[in-house]
RNA sequence: GGCGAGAUAGCUCAGAUGGUUAGAGCGCAUGAUUCAUAAUCAUGAGGUCCGGGGUUCAAUUCCCCGUCUCGCUACCA
């Protein structure tokens, strides 16, 4: 294995729109939190980067919204979200915002170095733009009808509705969320990213060179690769971001993406003047935690951008992780579907570390996995009271009973007490192996055997039995007993930093290294140690009841939320409605478009003519199921062409409250064509 | 629809170049114990290893076809 003189770890950037919540740290920041403690413990040159990614269109939207500056959202979400990292001991070297002038610089430069190196293409391509506000419209400002659901705000890229992702100029009546003016296409020059050109290079780089990252970030490079990649612009029509610092560039940003890792860059220029030593030496190993949704970007796009530049180092590892589920659903920030750091350090003071070991001890790293509030108490209870605070409190309260609080001198050991002391020295190579491999579970699992290795050797060894007849004996007993407990803070200091530090105070120990590890030597004969408080605390049914009770308000809420009929629409006059002709028709044939999951090819009879449909129905219905059935359709709508077929009308369907649709019909039999007004 | 990942004990997960009884932790049951936050220790019960085919002396492991979950992607008049 190659050794490495230094390391540069990344977390992914959280958003600067919402608070970060328990799928954030289970996925990206406890384990890169964990690593980089580690690295430390072994007086490695480390540095942890992270920060705010604070540009792009959603931020743009909430300010306009609330009525406030983009600025003044990033503000309040990058200082909640800083602090919330820091109470929860996230040992970030620096964390950074990509608004910050260092940022500007940076990215700007870069994209300068690159346009230089003649890297981009070049393209000019037809998009909305607004008159009365005299600027370009990116997807999320314009809004329009949905042309499948008929909800009149969707925005230009999705419809937030019926969860379909749409282009600007597929939607009905757009109008621009700026001015409210009906936007025009006019022409706009944007710079590409030629990933393509990259496709041999990066080919070998991870398919053959990185065969030994996680199977489901190798898998999706994979399968990206194997597709051909494409041009990706880098810049936008946006006046929120870093500007493009070319000429004739007015009124374009560099695109989020293309900025956002480039904060990684950026945050460490501004964290030490020795920055390049990090990125651009071959000798630095750096990792990028991120969450399986930022594979491509972080494996493809963001190694292509350094390559592209030339000057700088590349990941040598990035260990994505799954998703995490909160009781059997999906996190959401807008459903407020979630556990909120900073609500959590709210509810539960000094427990941070409770919350880190669930989330380690249940991290999504092969699959997605599920948070319930009943398996953080388990975990509480059972593991962290149970097994290791008893034992660190049992070990604890002997030897201040039996010595006065003084480490007792380590006599002649028996063939059980040099089983148990060889023990110790395993742990230390087993946790490491699994940190340095990114399987954080199984590391924390071991650790947690450490605490396990010293329950059972008190139990068989029965100090508090053998005081009456052996006393010397137990003074060899509990002084294994206390480097057992010297250990585990060690062993778990990257786990649980807040409570390895209070065992330190009650040992009056130091801070050990990592290599101390093993050692059965740590605390001398003599040595005073403490009175010890409780390491964990037991969490009773009330606090977790109450946390339920708050997930079953916000499920209530949004089921009231959805149950809302949609408002209804603007008026329209009479003569508007019957421009619109309605009619009944029947269906002859059905039929699945090929390689498409919604679509259906239906022919129909409408009493005029015959003619195809292609309709989004196919979730729901059955192609033998529908054929014969009357049904009312748009006859008069504007014929359009889907996947290559020509649709010519539109098929009415009554939606229900969970999406499900349902045949709009007349109630008895009707000849074909007749008007429904 | 295409691609990727996953599916193993009640729960969370390991695992096997295919080979006699498939493992761990938690939960559960029984026993022991009392130094310790009713905490610990021992023992035990629990599994058509998603379903169906195939290859093989032998498949949970390899191949093919499905099903379900999650992600990326196409599509939705």
């Amino acid at each position: 294995m190659k050794k490495y003189k230094r390391y540069l770890i990344t977390s992914a950037l959280p958003y600067a729109n919402g608070p970060i919540h328990i799928g954030h740290l289970a996925g990206v920041y406890v384990p890169s939190d964990i690593y980089t403690r580690y690295l430390r413990m072994k007086g490695a040159d480390v540095i942890s980067i992270c920060g705010s990614d604070e540009h792009g269109v959603p931020i743009t939207l909430k300010a306009r919204n609330e009525g406030v500056t983009p600025q003044q959202v990033v503000d309040r979400y990058h200082s909640l979200n800083k602090k919330a990292f820091e109470d929860f001991g996230i040992a970030f070297s620096i964390y950074s915002r990509t608004s910050n002038n260092v940022h500007y610089e940076t990215a700007s430069d870069f994209f300068l170095t690159l346009y230089k190196k003649g890297e981009f293409v070049e393209k000019t391509s037809e998009q909305y733009y607004d008159d009365e506000a005299c600027c370009f419209l990116a997807d999320r400002y314009i809004m329009g009808t949905c042309p499948h659901c008929g909800n009149e705000n969707a925005y230009g890229d999705q419809c937030e509705k019926c969860g379909t992702s749409l282009s600007p100029n597929e939607l009905i009546n757009p109008h621009s969320t700026i001015s409210g003016s009906k936007p025009l296409l006019r022409e706009t020059l944007h710079w590409y990213l030629p990933l393509d050109k990259y496709e041999g290079w990066l080919k070998k780089w991870i398919l053959e060179d990185h065969r030994e990252w996680k199977t489901n970030v190798y898998g999706q490079c994979k399968s990206w690769l194997d597709q051909g990649l494409q041009p990706r612009a880098v810049s936008r029509d946006l006046d929120w971001g870093v500007p493009v610092p070319v000429e004739g560039a007015k009124g374009k940003v560099l695109y989020v993406w293309f900025d956002a890792p480039i904060g990684y860059i950026s945050a460490t220029k501004e964290l030490t003047p020795d920055w390049q030593k990090y990125w651009k030496d071959e000798e630095t190993k750096m990792v990028h935690f991120i969450g399986k949704d930022n594979i491509v970007f972080h494996c493809i796009i963001f190694p292509v951008m350094l390559k592209a530049e030339g000057s700088f180092i590349l990941p040598e590892n990035v260990p994505a992780n799954e998703f995490l589920n909160l009781e059997n659903d999906k996190i959401s920030t807008s459903r407020n579907w979630a556990v909120w750091l900073h609500e959590y350090l709210k509810d539960f003071p000094g427990k941070q570390d409770v919350l880190r070991y669930a989330l380690c001890a249940n991290a999504p790293e092969t699959k997605d996995n599920d948070f319930t509030w009943k398996d953080f108490q388990a975990r509480n209870n059972n593991e962290l009271v149970a097994i290791l605070g008893n034992f660190v409190n049992r070990t604890l309260v002997l030897t201040n009973n039996y010595y006065e609080g003084k480490v007792p001198e380590r006599g002649i050991t028996d063939e059980n007490d040099n089983l148990v002391l060889q023990e110790i020295l395993r742990f230390k190579e087993s946790v490491e192996n699994s940190l340095e491999n990114y399987k954080f579970r199984e590391a924390l699992k071991e650790a947690m055997n450490l605490a396990r290795l010293g329950n059972k050797y008190l139990a068989d060894a029965e100090p508090w039995k053998v005081i009456k007849s052996d006393p010397e004996r137990v003074k060899t007993i509990m002084n294994i007993a206390l480097q057992i407990t010297a250990n585990l803070t060690i062993v778990f200091e990257p786990f649980l930093p807040f409570s390895m530090e209070k065992l330190r105070s009650w040992l009056s120990s130091t801070h050990y290294s990592w290599d101390d590890a093993g050692k059965t030597d740590l605390l001398n004969p003599g040595h005073s140690i403490k009175k010890p408080g409780l390491l964990f605390e037991k969490i009773e049914d009330e606090e977790i009841t109450r946390q339920i009770n708050k997930l079953l308000a916000t499920k209530k809420a949004n089921e009231a939320a959805s149950a809302k009929t949609v408002q209804v629409k603007d008026p329209v006059t009479f003569d508007d409605f019957t421009r619109i002709d309605i009619r009944t028709a029947t269906v002859l044939e059905a039929e699945k478009v090929p390689k498409t999951t919604k679509l259906l090819k239906l022919k129909i009879d409408t009493g005029i003519d015959i003619r195809t449909i292609v309709s989004g129905i196919a979730e729901y219905f059955e192609p033998a199921d529908i054929v014969g059935k009357q049904i009312s359709i748009v006859a008069n709508l504007e014929p359009r062409k889907i996947k290559g077929i020509e649709s010519k009308g539109m098929i009415l369907m009554a939606e229900d409250n969970d999406g499900r649709l349902v045949l709009v019909a007349p109630d008895q039999k009707v000849s074909n064509g007749s008007i429904i007004k």
